[in-house]
DNA sequence: TCATTTTTGTAGCGACCGCTAGAGAAATGC
DNA sequence: GCATTTCTCTAGCGGTCGCTACAAAAATGA
């Protein structure tokens, strides 16, 4: 057995043994740049962001930035999915967890007027902006892929709860579910142009009355 | 007095006598230009729209497009301007000609969905897309600023009616309008994520089930 | 110590960006 | 005809774009 060294002070990235590799090591943080771009790209988007841009920010040279994240393209890729899984959750996790579509709708339209106001990162949803007036297509694809999938998995909770008689026969599914997704788009919009969590919240409160009240919970 | 020699088979613009100026005429019609710099600005964004794009769709030289248009930056504004006249009146209109804030936010929505699906031209609201990830932060706030107006004026209207008691005392006017304002947006936004008239139409309907039906109409 | 491996900084590639100088072309007034 | 005015075309400016060749630097294994 090789004695894990591992507390060498630098490598906070390599949790799992693995012997130190054969170069020169990294002078930076990888996950650490990445959350740098992240915050680039949700401001500024993908086009506005320059490579100079993000190689200022993660404070490492343009080489470094290539060997470490492949192109922009990918950098790009991978700061979607970390967004994701970061700040991007709550609608999944609301679908998974609450009882109702009505419930899971309710939750996330909250949820997304505090996540898109919050301080200490750029308002509104990266998945939303960061594409728009794309010059690649396959980019602005991409994000438009994920925003359709959302509305999908909306529809198929709202059907869901058709099927089991928790929303009644002559539901709307598809048309509820759009609704919901034109809402959190136009919150995220609304965020990225100044409004407050309060403000958003209201405009969730409002949005969400016009679910029947025939789910769980009918106070 | 001086014939009104007008009918030269070129100069369509000038509709109003005015001799014919000194030097060598324009070989294109200035508002046609415009139309097509209109068509590639709403599809592709400002900062996506390169001058050589604009020159090619224009047909005209570069040098020729600054003389009659100024720089990139003042030939978008007037861009702006003739989509608000031409394309993007339906709200100002709705809010003049409807008897009630109820009726105009609803012919908004209804026609919103139409405007924003129409074959012929891009999909979706210029004013809400084409200065999204500028890197010219006055470009991105000028339309900013028109979106957070219309929003005003939807608010104003709503006060209009508590005021009037078309709508209940505790009416919240401010959110009613953000509502309103995030449904246009979502709807623009999900024309140009591919969805339809019809989609849209049954997204604004679910919309306008929100407000209190104490209008003029009440069929 | 020394060869090997990987990262780093410098410096710059070709392509495109918004924009314009300058010469020629097409109209006018005289 | 001829000067004047205005537009058009070619060509190219300085700057930034995404990206990379290259050599020095910093770790490893022997």
């Amino acid at each position: 057995m090789h004695p894990m060294v591992n507390d060498d002070g630098t490598a906070k990235t390599r949790a799992k043994a693995a012997p130190r590799p054969r170069g020169r090591p990294r002078s930076f943080d990888r996950e650490t740049a990445l959350e740098k771009a992240l915050l680039a790209f949700w401001e500024h988007g993908y086009e506005a962001t320059s490579v100079s841009d993000l190689t200022r920010v993660m404070d490492i040279g343009a080489p470094s930035l290539y060997a470490a994240f492949g192109d922009k393209r990918s950098l790009f890729d991978e700061v979607v999915r970390v967004y994701g899984t970061r700040y991007g959750s709550f609608t999944e996790r609301a679908l998974a967890e609450e009882p109702t579509a009505r419930d899971a709708v309710a939750r996330t339209l909250r949820e997304a007027a505090t996540a898109y106001t919050e301080p200490g990162h750029p308002h509104g949803c990266l998945v939303v902006h960061a594409a728009a007036n794309c010059s690649t297509p396959e980019v602005e694809q991409s994000l438009r892929d994920r925003r359709n999938a959302n509305i999908a998995a909306f529809e198929q909770r709202i059907k869901a709860d058709v099927a089991a008689g928790v929303l009644p026969a002559d539901t709307d599914a598809a048309a509820l579910a759009r609704h919901t997704g034109a809402m959190i788009q136009g919150m995220s919009q609304q965020a990225r142009d100044g409004a407050s969590r309060e403000e958003l919240e209201a405009v969730a409160e409002i949005a969400l009355s016009i679910w029947p009240r025939t789910g769980t919970h009918t106070g």
